[in-house]
DNA sequence: TCCTAATTGAAAATGAATTTCATTTTCCTT
DNA sequence: AAGGAAAATGAAATTCATTTTCAATTAGGA
């Protein structure tokens, strides 16, 4: 891995604007209880459990807001709750992704990252080589492009990953020649 | 991960068919041996050398055509070269890579694979989830539409990824509901 | 309350990517 | 042709994120 971002410590700025809209970054605190009541639904349903471990982690995660590590969000529990384990930060990552509640996804610097998932939307990012700040947007020619595209090729998409590296607004100008 | 061509054997099947034209999968020979005069030249100029496993690695890379892990690699040369290890396979597609004769791209299967690069074309990738076959594409729309996104947002684009994973007109009826 | 299956978390395992280091090779200089 | 310095090689070790193991603990239905 040689992006330069890699180099520097990893902010986790995230702002998030739509193509033309502007969207909700961090879940307002009716959403999140709302989600919790979702997943523990679902775990009941699947004979799983309620467990404080993951009342907090998953609290923790819909707060957090997007792109965050496994590594990360343990980090920032571990704060608060010395005794939550990594694993367990990492399963629960893991079960809300399977549970259709998060997604996981694998950015050029080879760290999986997690972000709670609201159904509908699917966004693309833009990754800033020099601060590390991971935009997103959605962009609705885009994805009629792709279908075209992918029709064209007779190719069926069940799901897409798009990214541009480069620099933002703030770090344009430090941009190297 | 748990995409689900990942459980089965990786096929390295590669079709090449761009936008609206097709191009060509394998170099010819004669473009072999022009890149590799590149090289040879690249190499002088920097103060490296040329060795024997290079020029070997290096033809068996080119020929091979695109998409290729240096694990494949270093298999495909071990069955004649046996005294040529993984290392310098390795080394050698990263050299490549930062000479600008290759490009390296991490896709969501956690594997790094390298191609040849040809200077002017970037393309994108059709990715199949059944038979693991990986398509190029190049679309000047697609392109024109990622610039003017990112002009939005005032980010400039060094790079971009963009892939397609679903099912290739193949497998379109092996998936599952 | 009891019981069983699920959960937890520390530690170990995995696996790809990368580095180390002693040895060998290239190729420039004499 | 030698000689020598710098680069290259390759086996093995290391790194680092991710995933699994396993013994101990906990949840929640009977």
């Amino acid at each position: 891995m040689n992006f330069i971002f890699l180099d520097r410590p990893r902010p986790l700025s995230l702002t998030c604007i739509m193509g033309n809209r502007r969207k909700h970054s961090t879940a307002c605190p009716r959403k999140v209880s709302e989600k919790k009541e979702q997943l523990k639904a679902f775990l009941k349903q699947k004979g799983f459990k309620s467990t404080r471990q993951r009342d907090i982690i998953v609290t923790e995660f819909l707060k957090t807001g997007e792109h965050i590590t496994a590594e990360d969000l343990y980090r920032k529990i571990n704060r608060k709750n010395r005794e939550i384990g990594f694993t367990t930060v990492y399963r629960t990552l893991k079960l809300l992704t399977k549970s259709g509640f998060a997604t996981e996804r694998l950015f050029a610097d080879n760290l999986t990252r997690y972000e709670p998932l609201s159904a509908e939307e699917h966004h693309d990012h833009l990754i800033c080589l020099s601060c590390g700040s991971i935009m997103e947007f959605e962009n609705l020619k885009m994805e009629r492009l792709q279908e075209k595209i992918a029709e064209e090729f007779g190719f069926c998409i069940i799901t897409h990953k798009m990214e541009f590296y480069g620099y933002c607004r703030e770090c344009r100008d430090n941009a190297p020649a």
